[in-house]
DNA sequence: AAATTACTTTGATATTGGTCAAGTTTGCTC
DNA sequence: GAGCAAACTTGACCAATATCAAAGTAATTT
């Protein structure tokens, strides 16, 4: 068991690009209003329908955020990464959780009483702009899954998932590490874990990757974006 | 052709539940960012990829937001109706415009200038909330329209729509005016025309529905929720 | 290190919903 | 109101992808 060395909340919070140039009363406030939250591997953290008490903020760990079936199967909906955030939509509505969320990995997170959260944007219009920003770019990412899911084929899902994985100078050839295990990453996709299997294999018999285990190297960005099923 | 009267552009903003309870000053200050816009039936207002300059108000008429898909043919996202925005998101984000926009309805809409309305929000905390909570509005129910398109099939998406569509007090029988074609609400569901068709057959032939053009009445809620293909 | 469990791959089969084509109805234009 | 275009319906067929089953790997636990 490793020592771990604990910071005040306050601290970890400021760390956070969300809350970056806050001053530190409105820091101490937030802090105030917040608690920390610890989750093994596998724990679940809520279930659609659950009351939202205010906003996720994970610090470090991987949280994912998953609609349920009626059959008992689940659909990714998103896969949250240190330093993101989720459920503030869902606390300014006032309405419970429109999905379930369990952990990964590991995780560390805080949760931040919605009433202190709006007391805090009263207080900071940067704080309010960021929010805004970021419920936007929740909203473009959800709106590009809806186009993979719903007018692309099988397999321009998965080349369309490996081309935004790609490093930001956008190489021809680059390596990727899955950031989730392939079920997981296929049912973000709208696939069954066979299929998206077996793409991964016809793309590998066109020459375009490699794949090993949770690494796939792509040989040949541009060839594999014109690739045809 | 009419007569119309046109009242200032301060007094439109000053009755949408948007603007609702600001004063003078700053309705004076976004009128001034503000162009009005008359678009037919038809008429396409931008394309995905066009640059966005503010937001979007539809004051009165229809507007269809859409995603092309390469081979030509779209899948419809969002109906605007009157009242509503659309634009903000990707107004914040300085991005391109993720979607097709086009009048489905003669229209009239005002285009609030982006920075104007960063500057008006400034000085108006109910503003940012209001905006707030409007994109979480639409964050939800981008959501939902995902649950319905990934995890039912053609059938129950229907009767979800149908269902969605029931009066607030969810009688069990209630009559509905579809608020677009058929080919559109198709789109918005994820589905081809032809399969709307059928499945519209299947449940009249149920007895749970009658359809008459865009009319349709719902015979038994409780019972068609339960319909199983 | 062995054992157990979860994950992944591969093959065979089934099903859903899409596509194409033709006919019908609706609604708009002149 | 006649004519035309668009929207809708119906049927036959097909293709994409899910499902089921089984075997093979990797990872975790004891």
């Amino acid at each position: 068991m490793l020592t771990e060395i604990r910071p005040p909340l306050s601290e970890v919070l400021s760390r956070q690009a969300l809350f970056k140039g806050l001053g530190p009363e409105e820091l101490a406030l937030l802090a105030r209003g917040s608690r920390e939250l610890r989750l093994q591997r596998g724990e679940i953290l809520f279930q659609k329908g659950d009351e939202c008490a205010g906003m996720h903020l994970l610090v470090m760990g991987q949280i994912k955020l998953a609609l349920p079936s009626p059959q008992g199967t689940e659909k990714v909906v998103h896969m949250i990464k240190a330093g993101g955030t989720f459920g503030e939509a869902v606390a300014f509505l006032d309405k419970p959780y429109p999905v379930n969320a369990q952990a990964t990995q590991d995780s560390y997170l805080v949760l931040v009483d919605k009433h202190i959260l709006l007391s805090a944007m009263e207080a900071s219009p940067m704080l309010s702009r960021k929010m805004l920003a970021s419920l936007s770019i929740r909203l473009h990412d959800l709106l590009e899954d809806m186009e993979t899911c719903s007018l692309r084929t099988s397999s321009q899902r998965v080349i369309c998932f490996l081309n935004q994985m790609a490093p930001a100078d956008k190489p021809n050839q680059y390596e990727l590490i899955l950031p989730s295990s392939k079920q997981t990453v296929a049912s973000q996709l709208n696939l069954a874990p066979e299929t998206f299997s077996r793409v991964l294999g016809h793309l590998t018999g066109a020459g375009l990757i490699q794949v090993n285990g949770r690494s796939i190297r792509v040989l040949d960005l541009a060839r594999m974006r014109n690739f045809d099923g």
